[in-house]
DNA sequence: CGTCCCACCTGATTGC
DNA sequence: TGCAATCAGGTGGGAC
């Protein structure tokens, strides 16, 4: 379901209702499949922590938390709801490390913040309660989310994107910070059609079909195009359209094509701008050839024969 | 390593 | 109308 712009609303949306707030418990629906680490770490990791912040690190959510769970404080008062209530100012806490719970929303995965009175939808398959009652509900009837704990400060192996101790980066580049030589240099000697390319998280992370086809029409290049052969002044008109397009949805609140809907269950409006996409048959808006959708990269793949190159 | 293809799932829509 | 085939915004693993 979700691209770069949809999950950077979701994690706003989410961040802004629950930051600041304590998790007191965590329940998780046992399908092996959505959790990437063991549903009993990612209990232990999120039990008890204070949320920082919640965040978008390419098509992945990332909840940073200061943990808080039951190796200290040994369930000594469960009574005491109200937030930052005095907690046995006996010794000094001990250096939280932070952790991040990162939340993969796959095809069809949604991240919802509830009152506990409202039922949980089918597939729900995690719910953090929060220190208020409210819920954080990860729902995805598809299963092709993941969740996942990792901790930032934990030995990470060196690579180009993931330093010892540091916070979760992602595979790729950010498709709306990357400058225009390293956008150029990403492209070199692949012989992957563009679309493909950008579609490769592992090179720019966040981009998905949606945004891809918009963004190859905006540039005026055939999505079948081999990467190497895009010229840099293609690549450069690329670049801004992609980075426009991505720009666009967010303020739109993303694109809602079936039922996605942000933390507040409110729809995106960026369908309402899109060119290509979904648009088989219809007329292009820039000169009336009809809209042609191929397969590519074993995705739909929407573009115009006269518009673009 | 780069690239292709399919499997992983459920639900909505299309087509006979 | 009914039911089966097809398609869906994403990834990750295996084959080549």
């Amino acid at each position: 379901m979700p691209e770069l712009p949809e999950v950077e609303t979701i994690a706003n949306g989410v961040n802004a209702r629950v930051q600041e707030h304590r998790i007191v418990s965590v329940w998780t629906s046992g399908k092996p499949q959505t959790f990437k680490s063991p549903e009993s770490e990612i209990a232990e990791a999120l039990t008890g922590a204070t949320i920082d912040s919640v965040r978008r690190v390419g098509k992945t959510i990332v909840m940073t938390v200061t943990p808080g769970g039951p190796s200290f404080p040994a369930s000594s008062d469960r009574v005491g709801l109200v937030p930052g209530a005095a907690t046995s100012s006996r010794k000094p806490a001990p250096p939280a490390i932070p952790t991040e719970f990162l939340i993969h929303l796959g095809m069809t995965g949604r991240l919802l913040v509830s009152q506990p009175e409202v039922p949980p939808p089918p597939h729900t398959h995690a719910v953090l309660t929060l220190d208020d009652g409210r819920e954080i509900r990860f729902v995805d009837p598809r299963r092709f989310g993941r969740l996942s704990i990792h901790h930032a400060q934990s030995p990470q192996p060196v690579t180009d994107n993931l330093q010892p101790g540091t916070s979760y980066t992602g595979p790729g580049r950010e498709p709306l910070t990357i400058s225009l030589e390293d956008f150029v240099t990403l492209f070199k000697g692949r012989k992957t059609p563009i679309k493909a390319a950008l579609l490769n998280q592992s090179l720019l992370h966040g981009v998905g079909n949606i945004y891809a086809d918009e963004a190859l029409f905006r540039a005026g290049i055939r999505p079948r195009r081999q990467a190497a052969r895009v010229t840099r002044a293609e690549l450069t008109r690329l670049r801004a359209a992609l980075q426009a397009v991505l720009r666009r949805a967010i303020k739109l609140g993303g694109s809602s094509v079936s039922d996605y809907v942000d933390a507040e269950g409110m729809r995106g409006y960026f369908q309402i701008e899109h060119k290509v996409y979904g648009r088989r048959g219809e007329p292009c808006l820039t000169c009336g050839t009809p809209i042609q959708k191929i397969a590519l990269a074993g995705r739909g793949t929407h573009f115009c024969p006269t518009c673009q190159k």
